[in-house]
DNA sequence: TAAAATAAAGACAATTAGGTCCTTAATTTT
DNA sequence: AAAATTAAGGACCTAATTGTCTTTATTTTA
């Protein structure tokens, strides 16, 4: 479904953004630990995040990644996705036909399109703020 | 979503049913030809689905794989990606943890279910028979 | 100003998925 | 019986993904 480094970067961004609420900046170190991931790859997901705007970083002694301002609100776990791994989870055909679509469609296409179209509009509208909550609360868990 | 294997096994397995249908064999060759797939890439994938006893295959001249009586109603699509791709699908925790699950759920996990259910759904209850017969009224492809 | 702490970046290594090739086995046709 | 046709199987290759290591740049603290 979701490629590896999007899995640790929506993990990522959730912790990040629970530290942020308690105004603290989160290190690489801690992110890795906290979501139980390899570092060095992980590093290199926060930096495409960081790239894309959704998350910032700061080098130094208590630098690190955060989400600024109240911004987590209108991140959209939909960003995330676009910025590691593209749109082809909602547009790619499930059988691999390269222009399946209405006029065209494969075997599975009328099937498999209220799939697609629900995972889309889950992502879209369930932002980075959603997720945390569960986290803060204690409901939910971003590793094992 | 689905790996490339499993991509192939299901349109190759839409293509020799509609072939049976009209009591022919379908050739690896000719398989592969119509699903514009690799060849022998195809053929390990066909060999397994053989094995699973979902497709028959014959050597020799005017062999080749078949869907034997009137199977093709009763093979679900999810008989095919369970022999290609295992369950992982199905069961998989979308944001990667291991043991992900309603006791000890991750950020995603309540809001990501019902796609998932969906799409064990919709595997589940489409036969072989009911992607084939659009196939052979020219109303989907299975290439390009 | 020097040292420490941190992310950025690039080169590299390992693993997995995807794909090919060649030989063998089985069946049918000639 | 010999030749042709087809799938089976194993060894191999290639590309993409995942992951590591080392150096550099930036910032803060002592």
């Amino acid at each position: 479904m979701f490629s590896k480094a999007c899995e640790y970067a929506i993990r990522a961004a959730i912790f990040i953004a629970s530290e942020s609420e308690k105004d603290k900046r989160a290190s690489l170190k801690d992110i890795a630990r906290e979501i139980d991931s390899p570092e060095a790859f992980t590093a290199k997901t926060l930096q495409k995040l960081s790239r894309s705007g959704i998350i910032t970083s700061t080098k130094g002694a208590h630098g690190g990644f955060e989400v600024k301002g109240d911004l987590s609100n209108t991140i959209m776990i939909s960003q995330i996705v676009l910025a590691i791994d593209g749109d082809k989870v909602y547009t790619r055909c499930s059988l691999g036909l390269h222009n399946c679509s209405e006029d065209h469609p494969c075997p599975f296409h009328s099937r498999f399109k209220p799939v697609r179209n629900g995972l889309q509009q889950i992502v879209e509208n369930t932002s980075l703020k959603d997720l945390t909550s569960g986290l803060v609360s204690g409901d939910t868990f971003l590793k094992i």
